[in-house]
DNA sequence: AGTGTTTTGGCAACCGGTTGACAAACCCGC
DNA sequence: GCGGGTTTGTCAACCGGTTGCCAAAACACT
């Protein structure tokens, strides 16, 4: 009944009438000037570059992205129009019509830990080379904040990077199917993930302190709805008692310096003499921790940690960990992420590499034999 | 001659064919529902919103986004509808017509340095409690490459905030004229900065070092074009001299571990006893070159830094320094450019906060009494 | 010269919002 | 019941690009 039907419009406004000075070949170098006025300059547009070149808007728009479209001559032309006007274009009036942003989102827990680095660095590096930019979120490890923050990102990005989400499954399903979306360090149905492997740096812990002659050995577990921290404790379970030895789980906890600390006094409880901690931050945490009371580390405890971030080396002594691929991660999850909107865009099927992404242990020095 | 003139169009083809079925007080909850395809859902916009609550597009921006302009009865109606269709503004087609993103850029040196957290943490929390969002990028610390990411980051943000930039003074005025726009730790001609008091820090620093016996000392300087590398030593230059202390400067170096790192025979050459440097990562870097030459610190060396980094009381002995307010600097900083941006469109002068932001000693175990 | 084919460039619609101008509807007091 | 003032909602232009369609121009080939 109110439906709008078939409104015609009166003729369009004349956009550009015609500037009947300014002769093309101008002046060359005093063009660029800018008067007095506040911050004067008004951006220079196709429309402007048009006129200047004697062409149409959409000639210019060809020209510029559409290299061999249009007439060698031409096309050279325009772009020095485009040079003399110092132009560049406007990436949401791009965006509009064609719905690509060439941006993705990264959304991260905390950027005070260390460990986001890497994955920082390796996503920069895979996104710029394919011309895209990145955009950085946090969700101070609140899924709500978190939630909250792809909600606002989501509309003006081409994709969706989740690393070490507090989201739960549903939550990222629903994101995944609004946008090409990957998760780091987590596995979701239905949803891509990126998660290392943790077997070889497990294993090689393991048998590191098998060999140093620990056979009681502690996990202090992550927040109690992080994915990764549920993925090292079951690896553990499943390869210690192989060994001849013994692990409980001390947890859940925050993941940083306070969560580590925290668990001092019921690692001491337990007995153990081996500590694996769900990153390296409760790690650090818990030696210093283990150290105010005056217990040596390694001689009373040793503490093995995960991720290898930036400082881990920093301690006295150094922090013994398993090593995760980080650069690899964020690179790799940048890539997929990319495959899966082209495949979104153009159906060309995702490619996905799914060669592993092994973890490693570095020994350092916070482990060493049991204490006669 | 060939300017287009006067060109008239066809009418307007109709753009809300009316859907004659779906009753407007429709199945509610079936609604939302998504049949099969593959990533299906076209986001809503207000025109969809406009045809189930029957009302024309531009009562329907109005209704979201000024709130009071239209009849209560209408807007509830409008805001139901929007609830129903899921319906999200696109942040593009929003920026298109007003120019605004309501989106700001932090460019930063190089994300591995832990500087800049609390800086990123102050600058997210100023601007979205003021309903911006901010993209981070990062300049790996190359001049070049930090020019190009705010070329690329510039046409979609309203303000940039450039921290310890490396471009010169030029390049800086040049972007400031085109945007809104603040630097952090720099001062250059004609822009805002926003720079910490450095006089209270190294006030303490120095009588601190002079009550424990040290007369000679040095400073470790950052790269060449850092102005607050420069600002830090024409502070001490103009203070250690007063207090019977000699002082060198040793650098220009990579502000790293690695940059720490390398001075270390310059430093021992020098024959001083103490060391002030360029920052955190310098002298964790300098302090564990040291270390492993066998001198112990502070008994040979004392060693202050600049910033108090997250991981500075990570060593051991743990780093003695002069900490920064880089959590209130980041705030500020944002708080400015959002002045600046009002400023520039409505013509309310901005107020600068000119406050000082003080630096403090914070004495921890890398410094200590001059050996006898 | 005549016809067929390929290039080249212009036209106008479109993306999804915002906004100035204005007219219709409503409200008021007298 | 009427003139004047307010509200409320519609119209259409606009932001700055992109793109399908098409006609004109250029080129090729008999």
């Amino acid at each position: 009944m109110n439906a709008p039907v078939g409104v015609s419009t009166t003729p369009e406004a004349t956009r550009g009438e015609q500037s009947v000075t300014s002769d093309v070949t101008s002046d060359d170098t005093a063009a660029a000037e800018t008067r007095p006025g506040r911050r004067s300059k008004a951006p220079a547009t196709i429309y402007d570059i048009a006129k200047l070149a004697g062409v149409n808007p959409s000639t210019v728009s060809r020209a510029l992205s559409k290299p061999g479209r249009i007439n060698v001559k031409t096309e050279e032309r325009i772009h020095a129009a485009a040079k003399e006007l110092n132009y560049r274009l406007n990436p949401m009036a791009r965006a509009l019509p064609t719905g690509r942003t060439n941006t993705l989102g990264l959304l991260l827990a905390d950027i005070t830990n260390p460990m986001f680095f890497e994955v920082v660095r390796g996503a920069e590096r895979a996104a710029s080379r394919r011309g895209y930019t990145l955009i950085l979120a946090e969700s101070q490890e609140s899924g709500e904040r978190e939630a909250e923050a792809a909600e606002r990102v989501s509309p003006s990005v081409d994709g969706l990077v989740l690393v070490t989400t507090r989201l739960g499954d549903e939550k990222i399903q629903e994101f995944a199917e609004r946008k090409p979306l990957v998760v780091i360090n987590r596995q979701v149905e239905g949803v891509h993930g990126i998660v290392p492997d943790l077997e070889p740096g497990i294993d090689e812990a393991l048998a590191h302190l098998a060999e140093l002659g620990h056979t009681a050995l502690a996990f202090l577990s992550g927040p109690a709805n992080s994915w990764m921290s549920r993925a090292r404790w079951d690896a553990l379970l499943a390869k210690a008692p192989g060994l001849g030895m013994t692990i409980v789980e001390i947890g859940p906890g925050v993941p940083t310096l306070d969560g580590g600390r925290d668990a001092l006094s019921r690692v001491l409880a337990s007995g153990v003499t081996a500590v694996l901690a769900y990153n390296d931050l409760m790690a650090i945490g818990l030696m210093r921790a283990a150290q105010e009371q005056g217990l040596v580390v390694p001689g009373r405890l040793s503490i093995i940690g995960f991720d290898d971030i930036f400082g881990s080396d920093f301690t006295s002594p150094q922090l013994s960990t398993i090593r995760t691929p980080l650069g690899d991660i964020g690179e790799r999850a940048i890539r997929l992420t990319l495959e899966l909107i082209d495949e979104y865009a153009e159906g060309t099927p995702a490619r996905v590499d799914a060669s592993p992404l092994p973890t490693e242990l570095v020994v350092r020095g916070s482990t060493g034999p049991i204490q006669p």
